[in-house]
RNA sequence: GGUCUCUUAGCUCAGCUGGAUAGAGCAACGGUUUUCUAAACCGUAGGUCGAAGGUUCGAGUCCUUCAGGGACUACCA
C-alpha cells in the first residue's frame, strides 16, 4: 500500500529533520480534500513546538526532503500547514495494470483468518417475513460475505423461534376458525396462512379483554384470564408433554410456514449453512441451567424459579428457568450458543439481532462468561436499528407492517415499468426481462435497506417508495451496464498500454484513486462490519467514472495507448462494481 | 426512576481513529443528447451540525450539563 510507503517515508523525514523519533504506524495521514491538489496530506501543526518553525516552513521542508528521497512522489503543495502530495501519474497506471486482470483484487487470502459464525433471519413461525425481517436477512447476507472477502472462515446459520405461547395463539385460532383451511385449499402462501390466525387471535383476545373489563375486571386481570390465551397456554403446555394432535399441528403449521418463508429467502438470494431449531435447543439450554446451578452461578428462589444475579455488573436479577421448570427466551440461547460452539467450533459468533435485545446479549455473554464458557468473549450481538415507518414502528398484530413478499413484488413491478418506459430493452426475451426486473428491483432494494449505517434506525416511506436514481441500486447498476456496453463494442481489443505514451487527466487519476482503495474498504467493512460502508465507496465509484465517461470518449480516442488505459479503466471499474456488489448480495446487469 | 441510544439542508442519509470553505441523493429551479445507454452529466438555491459550557493549535467528531425523540428495564420472544 502506498499509505504505508508514505508513513514511513515521512517517519523517516522527521527523524532526519527534527530528531523526533515517530513509528511509521503512528503517522497519520489522509486522502486529500477533493478541492485540493494533491493525494495524500500530512498535518504538520502537531510538529511545530519541535520544528520550532511556522506551519509553512515546516511543511515545506518536510516537503523539500521527501522530494530528495521518495522516488513515488511527483510534486507537493503547502496550504497553510497541510502538506498535500501528488503521487506520481506512472504509479496510478502500474496499479491499474497489475490489477486490471485480477480477478480477486481487493479480497484476502480465503481461510487465511479466523472462523466466524454469523447467526442471521432468526424468524419466528407465526407469521410473515417483514420489512425488517428483510434488513436483518440483507445484513447478515452482506456481512458474511464481507468477512469472507476478508479472509475469514465463515458460516452462516438462522435460528428460527418455532416454538412458544406466538405459534400456539395462531394454532388456537386456526383450530377454532380454521375450517381446515390449508395453503393449497386457499391459495395462500403459508406463512402469511398462518400469519392470518395469528392475527385473528389477536383480535379474539383483545375483545375478550375488552368484555372482562367491561365485567369489572382489571386489565392486568383481564389480559391474564381471557379464554383464548388460557387456550394458548393450555396449548403450549400439551406441546412440552409431547402431546401427540398438538404435536401434529404443530408440524403441519411450521412446515407451511418454511415452505413460504424458502420461497421469500430465494427472492431475497439469502441461504444458511445450517438451520438450528429452539424446539430442539430448549432442552439443551435446561441441561445448562443446571450446570449454572451446580457451579452457584445460578440460584433457586422458594417457588422454583432459577435466576443469576447480575446487578454486580449493572444489570438486574435475571430468570434462567420458570418455576414450572419450562424455559424462556435465554434458556434457549445459552444451549443454542452451547450447540454452536460444538459444531463449529468458532471463537467469534456474530449475531445479527435488532437492537430491542441489547439487554439480552448482555445477559448472555455475562452468563456465558460466568459459566467459563471458552465461547463467552466472542458472542457479538451485531446491533441494527429498526426500520421505521412515518407514523412509527411496525406491529404485526396490528397490521402496521410492510410485508416483505408484497415489497418485493412491487420492487420488480416498478423496475418492469422503468425499464418498459425507457424502452431500450425492446426484443429481449421474456426471461431475460424477467430476470432483469428482478435484478434491478432487489438491487434498488438492497442498496437502499444497506447503505444507512446498521446501527442506526432507518425510516422507509412506502408513499414516496425506493428510488431509481441518484445514489441507488439501478444507478449503480446502470453504470456497470453502461461499461459493458463498451465493452462488447471494444471487443476483445487487447487492453495493453504504454505508460509512458498516456496523459491521465484529474477524472482518470481520481478514477485509479478510488479503484485504489477498494482492498481497504473491504478491510473497513469487514472491521466494522458495515456494509454501508460498502456502498458508500461503490456509488463515489461510479459518480466519478460517470463523470470520466462523460468527459473521456473511448471509441473516439486516437491514441492507441490512451484508448487502451481507458479501456483498462472500464474493465477494472466493472469489477470492482460488480465485486462489491457481489459482496452486499446485489446482482449486476450486462444490459439495461 | 435506572441503563443505553439518537438529534447534520424542506425530506432521506454520508462525514474514517479530532484537521482545510460540513458533503451526497431526492424534492425545487436552470442548462446539456447529429458523438461509447440522459436510470446520466453540469449549474443555482438550500446549514448558527438540537442548546450551552469545556478540553485542544484546531471540535459535526472527545468530555459535562440541558432539551427533545427512541429502545430496554416481564416467570414475552
Amino acid at each position: 500500500m502506498i499509505q504505508d510507503l508514505i508513513k514511513a517515508q515521512l517517519s523517516y523525514a522527521i527523524q532526519q529533520l527534527f530528531g523526533l523519533i515517530l513509528k511509521p504506524e503512528d503517522v497519520v495521514i489522509e486522502k486529500t480534500a477533493s478541492n485540493f491538489e494533491g493525494d495524500f496530506t500530512y498535518v504538520v501543526f502537531p510538529l511545530l513546538k519541535i520544528s520550532r518553525k511556522n506551519p509553512e516552513q515546516t511543511a515545506q521542508a518536510i516537503g523539500d526532503f521527501l522530494l530528495q528521497h521518495f522516488p513515488e512522489l511527483g510534486t507537493f503543495q503547502v496550504v497553510k500547514g497541510f502538506l498535500n502530495l501528488s503521487i506520481k501519474p506512472q504509479f496510478w497506471l502500474q496499479f491499474l495494470q497489475q490489477q486490471v486482470s485480477n480477478q480477486n483484487f481487493g479480497m484476502a487470502e480465503p481461510n487465511s483468518k479466523e472462523a466466524v459464525l454469523v447467526e442471521y433471519s432468526s424468524p419466528n413461525t407465526n407469521k410473515p417475513l417483514h420489512l425488517g425481517h428483510i434488513r436483518n436477512n440483507l445484513l447478515g447476507y452482506a456481512v458474511a460475505a464481507i468477512l469472507k472477502a476478508n479472509g475469514n472462515k465463515v458460516y452462516t446459520c438462522n435460528l428460527v423461534n418455532d416454538r412458544g405461547i406466538h405459534i400456539c395463539k395462531s394454532m388456537y385460532a386456526w383450530l377454532q376458525f380454521g375450517n381446515n383451511e390449508t395453503p393449497e385449499s386457499s391459495g395462500l402462501k403459508g406463512d402469511h396462512l398462518v400469519g392470518k390466525y395469528y392475527v385473528i387471535f389477536d383480535k379474539q383476545y383483545k375483545q375478550e379483554i375488552k368484555d372482562l373489563i367491561a365485567s369489572g375486571l382489571t386489565e392486568e386481570d383481564a389480559a391474564k384470564q381471557a379464554p383464548s390465551i388460557l387456550a394458548a397456554q393450555d396449548l403450549l403446555v400439551k406441546w412440552e408433554a409431547g402431546d401427540e394432535p398438538t404435536i401434529a399441528v404443530w408440524k403441519m403449521m411450521n412446515a407451511w410456514v418454511y415452505k413460504g418463508f424458502e420461497h421469500t429467502y430465494q427472492k431475497l438470494g439469502v441461504q444458511f449453512d445450517q438451520f438450528y431449531y429452539e424446539s430442539n435447543t430448549y432442552l439443551l439450554g435446561k441441561e445448562i441451567v443446571q450446570e449454572g446451578l451446580a457451579k452457584e452461578v445460578f440460584f433457586k428462589k422458594e417457588n422454583g424459579s432459577v435466576w443469576i444475579d447480575l446487578s454486580a455488573e449493572g444489570l438486574d436479577q435475571k430468570l434462567v428457568l420458570r418455576a414450572d421448570g419450562t424455559s424462556v427466551y435465554i434458556t434457549q440461547d445459552l444451549g443454542t450458543a452451547e450447540l454452536k460452539y460444538n459444531d463449529f467450533n468458532c471463537n467469534r459468533s456474530i449475531y445479527v439481532v435488532g437492537n430491542e435485545q441489547e439487554y439480552h446479549f448482555k445477559v448472555l455473554q455475562q452468563i456465558a462468561s460466568k459459566l467459563e464458557k471458552p465461547y463467552a468473549a466472542g458472542i457479538y450481538h451485531l446491533s441494527y436499528g429498526m426500520v421505521e415507518l412515518p407514523h412509527g414502528k411496525m406491529k404485526s398484530r396490528e397490521g402496521t407492517v410492510v410485508d416483505a413478499d408484497e415489497l418485493i413484488d412491487e420492487m420488480e413491478h416498478t423496475a418492469k415499468e422503468t425499464t418498459q418506459a425507457l424502452g431500450k430493452m425492446e426484443g429481449e426475451s421474456e426471461d431475460t426481462l424477467n430476470q432483469l426486473y428482478h435484478t434491478i428491483g432487489m438491487g434498488a432494494l438492497k442498496y437502499y435497506l444497506l447503505k444507512v449505517d446498521p446501527r442506526k434506525k432507518m425510516l422507509f416511506n412506502p408513499e414516496e417508495s425506493i428510488d431509481f436514481q441518484g445514489n441507488t441500486g439501478p444507478f449503480i447498476q446502470y453504470t456497470h451496464a453502461r461499461i459493458k456496453s463498451i465493452l462488447r463494442l471494444v471487443g476483445n481489443q487487447s487492453a495493453d498500454f504504454q505508460i509512458k505514451n498516456v496523459i491521465l487527466s484529474k477524472v482518470e487519476k481520481e478514477l485509479l484513486a478510488k479503484l485504489y482503495q477498494y482492498p481497504l474498504i473491504i478491510a473497513e467493512a469487514g472491521n466494522d462490519m458495515s456494509p454501508g460502508l460498502l456502498c458508500n465507496y461503490i456509488y463515489e465509484l461510479a459518480k466519478i467514472y460517470s463523470l470520466f465517461y462523460h468527459d473521456h470518449p473511448i471509441m473516439k480516442e486516437e491514441n492507441l495507448d490512451q484508448k487502451a488505459f481507458r479501456v483498462s479503466a472500464c474493465m477494472l471499474t466493472a469489477h470492482v462494481i460488480k465485486s462489491g456488489f457481489l459482496l452486499l448480495g446485489i446482482q449486476v446487469p450486462e444490459k439495461m
